[in-house]
DNA sequence: AGTTAAACGTTATAATATAGCGTTTAACTA
DNA sequence: TAGTTAAACGCTATATTATAACGTTTAACT
């Protein structure tokens, strides 16, 4: 059993870097974005923000409401989905739509158009700007003479780690 | 009052081409469809897609279902989703993940890789092939090392028929 | 300090989707 | 063509996701 600590609650990801570089960047992030736009990350919105960069996996509503409940115990769905509501409208959480989940983002502030790159086997998702893309899709809705309010590209399959450890356990 | 026809319930496209001919094109093409994989178009899953080609808008699970009832006294909520697995299984309509709706597939039993443009005033979804898209896609993918195994690809914004109804009416 | 708007608590309910199990129907086999 | 098997369906219940509505508290702004 020398597989063992390549769970899917300990992914190689999750080893392979400092997480705690991530939240702390994401936290800082958000709270001097928050100070600068003059709106408000209440603590109860810190500490969503917090549970969802807990992992880099896409996280459901009502996960994130058992997990707050301790915390705050009047939290109810209205709860998360304020917060998540306002987490979205300032860009520092992405919504998955072919999950209904929520995971959250790698480039808080700068331009929002993203590919999510969403692995069936660790749940992680990999946020990416994909400018290739993006160029070729503002040419197809050109052509199409569609006006464009907002994107969603989200493509499932297996990220690189998850084929690693399924070579390694072979 | 001249612009009273091109109200969200008959959008110019609507108004513009045949639905018949899109209607009985892809009912028989799902005709043919199944009896060439050997698998039963039943007559629940053929009204089903009726409904969902009533039109070209995304339409909800139990949107259709309040439509099936009439035909189909026994109707359940697992009635119209067992039809819509099926349907979707082969590739006969399209789940559009960012509403939670579904969408009739206009290349059926093609290859599959679809953008789809959707648009907030009618509803109406169009489906692309975006050939330049995908391949910009595959490349990003591939420079990510993942490996894919579904897409969806939704943009949502204004369509071109109804821009041109904005413009007639100011 | 008073006014106003935002945030939050609370209850209820809407909307979307699946599980499980028994019955009917169709497909396949001998 | 009768028997066998698997697929499709009926039905009940329940899980999951999300919003509405309204009163109270808190923070921001005169
Ligand atoms: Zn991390
Ligand atoms: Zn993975
Ligand atoms: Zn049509
Ligand atoms: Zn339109």
């Amino acid at each position: 059993m020398t597989t063992h600590i390549h769970s899917n609650q300990n992914t190689l990801q999750s080893l392979e870097h400092n997480h705690n570089d991530c939240v702390s960047e994401a936290l800082v992030t958000a709270e001097h974005l928050c100070i600068d736009r003059g709106v408000q990350l209440t603590p109860i919105r810190h500490k969503v923000l917090e549970l969802i960069w807990e992992s880099h996996k896409a996280v459901k509503a009502y996960e994130l409401l058992d997990r707050l409940k301790p915390l705050q115990q009047a939290a109810k769905p209205a709860t998360i989905y304020r917060a998540l509501d306002f987490l979205m409208e300032q860009g520092l959480i992405h919504r998955v739509e072919s999950l209904n989940a929520f995971v959250g983002c790698r480039c808080s502030g700068h331009q929002h158009e993203q590919l999510l790159l969403i692995c069936k086997l660790c749940q992680e998702v990999e946020e990416r700007n994909a400018k290739e893309v993006m160029s070729a899709l503002s040419e197809e809705t050109k052509q199409a003479g569609f006006i464009v309010y907002s994107k969603a590209i989200e493509v499932h399959g297996l990220c690189a780690k998850c084929q690693d450890l399924s070579v390694e356990k072979s």
